[in-house]
DNA sequence: ATGTCC
């Protein structure tokens, strides 16, 4: 079997021959590795190109961080919650009919559970607090879902996860509030290092800090909004974020762990989601100190934003993207998200995984095929 | 990816 990691000095790409990546992504992820302080980096199976740097890669550096290559959505990840709907009550348009408005609830226990989870965190953020509970665009969505295949039984039960019931997959980030951090940082200092011990990088840490808080509480306010929409209850079994840095040691050295659109290996399983027109994977993270306690954080684009509706308008309308092969609905009202999110752009989960399986960083515990995927209600986009 | 504007 041919080896699934490629290593240089310092750069690795965990991804078989079979799985595609883009060169522009390889490139850039040569580029970033040659930065001041940079020492390793790996890019994931799902790597692709992202505006200077790649997605889907991390990245260890000593004495500085680097909060451009974070970008604004600091605190991006995935959350799942076992529901209590049984999927004999789930049809597809009771539940449609069910989430219509599901962004836009306003209730009070809500705003007091906002008010007191920001006391808690000593979060002062205002002016982003009314699009907190809300999904927002790209490649964000709520996902409900079921279980397709049980492939490790004990570590599926010991999760508490319920095949008679939908689970709800959660993916979103900060919002505005991880977007103003970025731009404060990059007004004064473009796209520079930060060193550590200096001022602006405790003043970037610690916002840094508050918008994993702040993006955490985010998916919870969806995940409740979702409950409260499908009349149901919820248990959120885990909560990982994708897309921020971690201080750690490594190799003896202590230093800065970037993961851009990369899932950390170090707080058990974790869920690696397909487009919405393929499956997740609940997978159980094993030694994965090669590729710097990381994992793909989804399939991988294969093509790029904004050349998915040139491809496909011949070939598909708005309402053949309302459905999937895998027979779940998608709701989004906006017509170039609903192009750029379509199947045919993202890569095979299955391939992904099966990279990881094969470099032994993984076992995978479970599949769960797409149900309902909620992207937007705003009609903006045309 | 976000907010905002066309």
């Amino acid at each position: 079997m041919e080896h699934s990691i490629t290593t240089s000095d310092c750069v690795a790409v965990v991804a078989s021959k079979k799985t595609w990546i883009e060169q522009l992504a390889i490139d850039q992820l040569t580029y970033t590795s040659s930065l001041p302080g940079m020492h390793y980096c790996v890019g994931m199976p799902d790597l692709h190109p992202g505006r200077t740097y790649p997605v889907g890669a991390a990245f260890f550096a000593t004495e500085q961080i680097y909060p451009a290559l974070i970008g604004n959505d600091i605190g991006c990840g995935m959350s799942l919650y076992q529901t209590s709907m049984p999927l004999r009550k789930a049809k597809l348009d009771k539940l449609a009919k069910s989430l219509k408005g599901v962004e836009q609830q306003c209730l009070k226990h809500l705003d007091e559970y906002i008010d007191a989870f920001k006391k808690d965190h000593q979060l002062h953020t205002s002016s982003f607090d009314h699009k907190l509970g809300t999904v927002g665009g790209g490649n964000h969505f709520a996902e409900l879902q079921r279980v397709e295949e049980i492939y490790d039984a004990a570590l599926y039960q010991a999760l508490g996860l319920d095949k008679s019931c939908l689970q709800l997959l959660v993916h979103t980030g900060s919002r505005g509030f991880g977007q103003s951090i970025l731009l404060a940082y990059q007004s004064q200092f473009q796209t520079q290092s930060l060193r550590c011990g200096t001022h602006e990088f405790n003043t970037y840490w610690q916002q840094h800090q508050q918008a994993l808080a702040y993006a955490q509480l985010n998916r919870e306010l969806v995940a409740e909004k979702f409950m409260l929409a499908l009349k149901t209850k919820s248990e959120m079994l885990l909560d990982v974020h994708h897309n921020f840095i971690e201080k750690i040691e490594y190799k003896g050295i202590t230093g800065y762990l970037h993961r851009k659109g990369a899932t950390p290996s170090t707080q058990g399983v974790v869920m690696i989601p397909g487009s919405r027109g393929d499956f997740s994977y609940l997978i159980q993270p094993l030694d994965a100190e090669k590729s710097l306690f990381s994992l793909a954080h989804g399939a991988g684009r294969k093509w790029k934003r904004g050349a998915c509706k040139a491809r496909l308008d011949q070939r598909y309308s708005m309402q053949d993207l309302q459905t999937t092969s895998l027979g779940s609905r998608v709701i989004c009202q906006d017509k170039t998200l609903i192009y750029d999110e379509a199947p045919e752009a993202y890569k095979s989960c299955a391939q992904i995984i099966e990279d990881m399986v094969d470099a032994k960083l993984i076992r995978v515990i479970a599949k769960f095929r797409p149900v309902m995927t909620y992207k937007t209600e705003g009609s903006c986009g045309s």
